[in-house]
DNA sequence: CATGAATGAGGCTTCATTCAT
DNA sequence: CATGAATGAAGCCTCATTCAT
């Protein structure tokens, strides 16, 4: 299925990827770093911690609203068996820049001594959550994308 | 391998499970609405409802943590294509008790006009990324809990 | 299936029955007596072969169109590896009235000679194929059931 | 069975066939058309059609008789449900050719009327019961083949 | 005698992978 | 490097049959 989608032989798969599950993992990460790398674009230097997370924030929702089967993709990869630790360290090291800016908005707030794992986890997790429902019920979304943004700030921040 | 590991024939499974997926499906709701019937095994009646919904929290918490496989194979089956909107649907009803805790929680927050479907999808991602943090190190589940209690809380009644 | 159809659990086939083969052979014969019988019931005693077999012929097609599913249930017994060979001699002997009848038709025609149980299967699958060909396209029975018998006369008895 | 038979591995069946039934209805198709083919071959051009239908005949049971597996395989593909009416029509096609060696031999006979596909199977169905005795009993063949001869002639000649 | 749960062999099909061209 | 035929293990499911109740 993934080769006649990519237009290409069955065979051609795997002049590029070993496994099956190379490939599942490439794309596990690419995706994720696309996601990390659009989230961030243009980000305001030298803003306010609030006014660059608001940033990232509606950029994240935007590009996971936008292709709906990507987010799919992404929901069945994190759970997946196939995905290894090494892959998964791949991301964590991608996404450093949102990781810098997680650690400089909890600063002095609620979260400032959870493992930053968690906090980045925890932010990812109320993202597809909203994500997930955007794309379910796209109506109200501009209101939903907001009151969710002051819940993830609420916990990260604590304000 | 699921018949072997119940220790009956292959055959047999098919006596009580039309289709593969017809078993996934009941797993799943047996699963979740176990996991509701525990978490709110107890619960103080004309308590506060912070205290409510902590004592709820621990008690999910402990349920998902004691066991890991359950916790993985729900992770895989909430994103799984075999699951009906039929299933997601009796799993809302079973969470109905759940619900209403939310639902009191949040009165007079910043979360009373969002969808209470919303809400309650937020309130599992949040607690099954703790659970998952928790199962990969154990060792400062203690802290952790209370850490993502007091973020929960925060997301939903504000303060 | 056949216990369904027939509302009795599946066990029950097997107290009547002590194989399928042995069910698909009973009701093959069973099927073909009741042909037969039904074929041959009201025969005018003392008439004419050919009078004689045109009312055979009439019962015959009558019966066959008048329950595609019996005709169709034959056609695949009929050459089933199950039917054993003891099934096809049963058959066989509940068709003696219609062999004599044959028997007495061919006197002195083409046919004379040739083995009588060839001459019982030819009939047999000229029957069915105008059978068929009726219950395919019921428009001009009437006909076609008429020129098959001339046909099938001229095959016996020649003229 | 088959892919054992044929010596390649049951995987390699699905690079040719879809389904099973896509193979069956294939290879009825092929009989069929190969057993219209051998039947026509040599057909002495310019002659009487009862000398054309004469050779048809002997060609045709020569051919099945010579290989009675492939007139086994007919006779059940012939009733199958996994027959699809295009392999059907796709046989009726290709049987263009005896369509019309039929349709000169009846000309002015008792079955000038009658549907030609109902010419077409009766001859068929005639052929077959022939091919099928002489299988069971090759003892007089020769005489047989001529007696059914002469029948299916004033079937659908009428002399 | 009737039932229906239990069984396991077998059937059709998919699919990740290999390899000769 | 690209292809696609070939493979065989594994997967889901059906079904004839058995047997305890």
């Amino acid at each position: 299925m993934i080769a006649k989608e990519a237009g290409v032989s069955n065979g051609s798969l795997f002049v590029y990827f070993d496994t099956k599950a190379a490939l599942l993992n490439e794309l596990y990460v690419a995706l994720k770093t696309e996601m990390a790398t659009t989230s961030l674009a243009g980000l305001p230097t030298g803003g306010e911690p609030r006014e660059q997370m608001l940033h990232m924030w509606t950029q994240w929702l935007r590009w996971a609203t936008a292709d709906p089967e990507k987010r799919r993709a992404l929901a069945q990869l994190q759970v997946s068996d196939d995905i290894t630790a090494a892959s998964h360290q791949a991301v964590y090291a991608a996404s450093s820049a949102i990781a810098d800016l997680l650690e400089r908005s909890r600063a002095g707030g609620p979260m400032q001594d959870a493992p930053l794992g968690f906090v980045l986890t925890l932010t990812n997790a109320i993202a597809e959550t909203t994500i997930d429902t955007v794309i379910r019920d796209p109506a109200d979304a501009e209101d939903l994308i907001l009151v969710a943004f002051d819940a993830i700030w609420r916990v990260i921040a604590g304000v």
